[in-house]
DNA sequence: ATTAATCCTACCGTTTTAGTAGGGATTACA
DNA sequence: TGTAATCCCTACTAAAACGGTAGGATTAAT
């Protein structure tokens, strides 16, 4: 299950990239229109900060703005800094890899064969997206 | 996420497709080999029992068995059956479908569209591969 | 100085996960 | 007919994750 934190931060992020011009927009504004809980969001918007992929302006008339254009930002990143790992699994994890303690050949394992290309997939679909393409309202 | 409870079947499932023979395979056996807590996995071979994948024998020299050749058992119905919908959103979900409650227009969900991509190639991914493929030891 | 915004920490109730415990029902076999 | 092995079922539990909320510190514009 994708987690309403992911959720809000891809809805956060669509609707930075809608936003015409550089002005930074606020938390509220946001929340309101994408009907996020505010004290919620503005949590989300500090990891997305921290990881780089939001800029933000303290005091008043500051907020948040992208600090790439939407076509630069792809969803594998958006993913992993929200979501965590993109594979279901650590042990066939590429950034996050972990061995099973159970498992003893991990080569071996039907579980693990399977996982690889889920994975494969998955990150097909979200290298090949950018937010410009989320926030591309036609189709 | 993976759950534990679907990795532990799913290697349940495997050990029962390499396993020769139509005898009944204890779950004692099965815990030992694969590591799995006996009384946990009890609980997983029961609801892919009630689910219609397996099928059981009771009381002494009972056990566990496959009812469709490894070849006809599809990833999709197990994962479902074990892990729960296979999209990340209720609202993109074939099976398990629920409108979401914030987002006014599904159509209009950069989210949405973007699960969907997801979705689709996880089921393809799914959709092609059985319990033989798995239990195939080459590759 | 006041106001409006981000930033930060801590807390909290609910749900899910990953089991464990204990026993009932059924069957094989001596 | 008795006993051991096995599946079957319910209930319980500790720990973690989820989905927030509360309260205030800090910073910047006017």
């Amino acid at each position: 299950m994708l987690s309403k934190k992911t959720k809000y931060g891809l809805k956060a992020l669509t609707f930075l990239a809608r936003a015409e011009g550089d002005a930074p927009v606020q938390v509220g504004t946001i929340a309101k229109s994408e009907n996020i809980p505010q004290k919620f969001l503005e949590g989300i918007l500090l990891t997305l900060r921290k990881s780089g992929i939001l800029g933000s302006k303290k005091g008043k008339h500051g907020g948040y703005y992208l600090r790439q254009d939407p076509s630069e930002i792809k969803m594998t990143d958006v993913m992993r800094v929200l979501e965590g790992p993109i594979a279901m699994v650590p042990c066939v994890s590429l950034n996050f890899y972990e061995k099973c303690d159970d498992c003893p050949d991990e080569h071996a394992c039907s579980v693990h064969k399977l996982m690889i290309m889920v994975r494969d997939n998955t990150l097909k679909v979200l290298r090949n997206n950018t937010l410009a393409d989320l926030s591309n309202t036609k189709s």
